[in-house]
DNA sequence: CGGTACGTTGAGTCATATCAACCATAGTGG
DNA sequence: CCACTATGGTTGATATGACTCAACGTACCG
């Protein structure tokens, strides 16, 4: 018993280096949620939870990386977004009351917390500035949710996968040899942007001969975010 | 005075017809509420805030359309959603504290009430089952922006007019004789769709030749719903 | 060693964008 | 009252980005 809880992580410390949303709870809230909460390890292609269930709780994850994701009609996923440590999903359906309306896997082992839907639900009504806090969250996932559409819409495939680089590079970071930190298939770089895995690999060797990236199987060097950010147009149309 | 404030409509009244948010307030708050609001008229065309401006207060649409929508680096609109009688927009900048992300024009005349930003953020920090109405709300929009992601990204052009259009049906209704209730330019219904203006005007025509619409101006007859559906891919693919 | 998943490349096709011309309608101003 | 202009709608011709299909290479794993 004691062996095990040494390494279940505690939410107030967590919360801490984290930066998890937690931090605006109460002691005793924060003492709550680590007696409510089930700690849970999962490894990579593990999933979560899967879109169209209702599901009973949300998770906080500690560490490791996911992939949130819907199923098109035809089979193929759409990756909507990742969470890393310090970030909650499936939030999104206990606070609707909707069945998922996504599908969540493991990109890279990852530690967990799950927490009953019921906590959620009452950390909302008896903390204000809790509530408020979610509401931020939401909100400016459904800022981001609006800038993607507008992307797809009207972007290149060429276009998107600078900018998804770029987009990586700042969520996850470069390690000290400028590589991507995290390690995406050719096929799940395609389900983010939204286009073939074969077009990923074709845009990726040309930004390759444009001297932009390196590729070193799956691990992908940065060498020229300018040039990535002129293609991807965060500011201007070359 | 009194003339003017018969025109104003109460918000007691107004959350009652047509469903609002503010369902969720006591009835001091509803006071409160009448008292801080600005009511104000729009006309088509009217712009009621514009991306990238920090905007002081929040909409509730009393009647009317409006569309909202971000503009692309080229210049081109995309619509992200609607909002008629009893919907609000511009929460979002406002709860995540962030400039608005999207600007919004009026699509059919109309009559909103303004609400101060402060209100908005009291009426949450005071009221818990407000709050959770608010975060139920945006987690909403945050399931369906999620579906709107997949959809551009992996129908094809076709399938997704079909399916605009039936989201129009459901949205806004038809009229007695089965004419959409909604009245858009090709270009909007193209902002919408994410496609050129031309491809809509050819689509439209080929759903036409095909018996599934009937064209007359800007006025769209659903004739053959079930056709629309099988199109569109909301159940399966053909 | 065979199997499975992933990556790569080439060729051909097609949906959709783009460009251009033209028509219809309505509002404006002389 | 009529030419004038602007806006929206339509159609055709052409170009091309991106998908699909297919074959093959590569690497890891039991």
């Amino acid at each position: 018993m004691k062996e095990k809880e040494l390494n279940i992580p505690l939410c107030g410390s967590c919360a801490l280096e984290n930066g998890a949303i937690f931090k605006h709870l109460t002691a005793e809230q924060v003492q709550m949620l680590n007696f409510e909460k089930e700690f849970r390890q999962y490894k990579r292609g593990d999933e979560l939870y899967k879109e169209g269930n209702r599901i009973s709780g949300f998770y906080c994850i500690h560490s490791g990386i996911i992939k949130v994701f819907k199923t098109g009609f035809d089979g193929k996923e759409q990756i909507i977004r990742f969470a890393k440590a310090g970030e909650i999903i499936a939030y999104r359906s206990v606070l609707s009351n909707e069945v998922a309306c996504t599908s969540a896997k493991v990109i890279e082992d990852c530690m967990v917390c799950f927490i009953p839907a019921e906590i959620l639900i009452s950390l909302v009504r008896t903390n204000s500035t809790y509530a408020l806090e979610m509401l931020k969250l939401a909100c400016h996932e459904l800022g981001e949710a609006n800038s993607f559409i507008t992307d797809i819409a009207q972007k290149t495939v060429r276009e998107r996968l600078a900018e998804i680089l770029l987009f990586l590079v700042n969520d996850f970071g470069l390690d000290d040899e400028n590589f991507l930190k995290i390690s995406l298939t050719r096929e799940e770089l395609a389900n983010i942007v939204g286009t073939a895995t074969e077009s990923v690999i074709r845009l990726l060797s040309e930004f390759k001969n444009d001297q932009l990236v390196e590729l070193n199987g799956r691990r992908i060097k940065i060498l020229d975010k300018r040039g990535l950010e002129k293609i991807s147009n965060v500011l201007a149309r070359s």
